[in-house]
DNA sequence: TAGCATTATCGTTAATAGCCGATAAACGAT
DNA sequence: ATCGTTTATCGGCTATTAACGATAATGCTA
């Protein structure tokens, strides 16, 4: 992992919002984009990129399941991350 | 440290070069602005808005003597910054 | 006090981010 | 095949960010 990765990922989680939705994903392992709309005070539209943002970091991983697409942490890069973190 | 601390200590994180400026504070211990702006190919005004932001975000801090200012990283700020990673 | 070194701030410009509503796309079920 | 559900993308708007050069501010030192 270098420094552009690591980069992408800590400005990924730098927004509280990108932050919430990575504990709740955590937190329930698993779940669908439409319920963390109906947890934040944003439109779907704003939601679906924070994902976007999440996914393209590599932090979030998201398998498309018929009309739903699953969302879940990547827990290598998650473990990772936390490595290097624990490294400073 | 609340959501919206953690959100802008990795927002300030969330650039390659200011990355880079926290992982040198952590190494060298303290060190003056031009010492950073001899390492990185930016202007000095540019550093100097890096180093502000990340003052800001909590995680490093400055310490004026005379006509320099000496920064370092907070390491209670880091700590705290680093235990609640480890929590996810 | 005049000049030098160091850092911070200002003003500008271009690019990116964050939000929305509207629309498209994908799939299941009727 | 059409409709409803779910998610992604587009276009637009405003605010913020990142970079720069120029300038101000601060405090040594001669």
């Amino acid at each position: 992992m270098n420094t552009e990765q690591l980069a992408k990922i800590f400005k990924a989680l730098g927004h509280p919002t990108r932050m919430k939705i990575v504990e709740h994903l955590i937190n329930i392992d698993t779940c669908v984009c439409g319920e963390i709309v109906d947890i934040f005070p944003y439109s779907q539209s704003t939601i679906s990129q924070h994902l976007k943002l999440l996914k393209e970091s590599g932090i979030v991983c998201g398998e498309i399941e018929g009309p739903k697409t699953y969302f879940c942490v990547d827990k290598t890069v998650l473990n990772n991350f936390k490595q290097y973190i624990q490294y400073l």
